[in-house]
DNA sequence: TTCTTGAGTTCCTTGAAGAGACTCCATGAC
DNA sequence: GTCATGGAGTCTCTTCAAGGAACTCAAGAA
């Protein structure tokens, strides 16, 4: 349903919500992300129906974010993660971020993220792309863009 | 219905979803970001019915993402963002970003982002808070945390 | 040959979303 | 005082999506 429903607003969050706004759609890559690239694995733990889940499947690979690849001769496929879905799962450890400093509660957060580059646990930060700077939503002035008055 | 859906699992992604997961809720907090905050406005604006915007409004303000502050003797009221909410719109930004990125096509991106701090058109950028280094999603490894082993 | 397993399909029921008319109530116009 | 107005919702009915569970299909194992 959702498929086209924001995707004529000329707003890239509307976009992006088409692709994975519906519901599961964003557990169902984080688990692609950690390792559970199977049809049944993900059915058993999300616990999501069958038939959701196949038509979640397809359109995230409509959408180029995962593929499907065999692993064997007989009818068995797995999903992986595209450059375009990977970099969506950085959109999952934005919100992850989020819902650990507000969510979480006494027992703090479920799972913890170790920066290769440092090796620190850390979390991730939003920065200006050209300054630096941290850059949040109450930083920023928002201009019409190139793509803004998309008629039709 | 979503309310309480997929916050049993012990996972921040999920809790979040909790909070914005249903439908509209993130365009709802987009609108309110660009400063549409009353009830007919949101109505006309996405085009959404009555009755799921109340819902959607309702639970936002549950949450503390938005508060509903009256602006009039009469019963007038208007929605605001919270620190809690303006945090969730930087989530929306990196939403935005990769929506421009992978989803503008020709005409380019429908809204341009001025940084405050150094003035120029920018786009926000994920690093690493310990270190600074740029943090994607394939530059972590996860750890059971704290809040891993939530029983009941 | 039959069994098993992964990967879906199909069907039926329940529950959420959409559309749009209706309500409530304080104020300003008359 | 009465009426009209406009913002902010409620109510009801229909449509469409999600859940649950049984069924199918292909190929290798026993």
């Amino acid at each position: 349903m959702q498929r086209t429903k924001f995707g004529e607003m000329a707003c890239s969050i509307a976009r992006t919500l088409d692709v994975i706004g519906e519901p599961w759609s964003p557990l169902i890559l984080r688990d692609v992300w950690v390792g559970m690239n199977r049809f049944d694995q993900l059915q058993a733990d999300l616990g999501i129906s069958r038939k959701v889940l196949t038509e979640r499947l397809n359109h995230l690979v409509e959408q180029g974010v995962l593929e499907r690849v065999p692993y064997d001769k007989r009818p068995r496929y797995e999903y992986r993660l595209t450059a375009k879905g990977a970099e969506l799962v950085d959109l999952l450890m934005v919100m992850a971020a989020w819902g650990d400093r507000w969510l979480a509660g006494e027992a703090g957060p479920p799972v913890l993220y170790r920066h290769h580059a440092c090796g620190e646990i850390s979390r991730v930060d939003l920065r200006c792309a050209h300054c630096g700077e941290p850059m949040h939503a109450g930083d920023v002035d928002l201009l019409p863009g190139p793509g803004a008055a998309v008629s039709g």
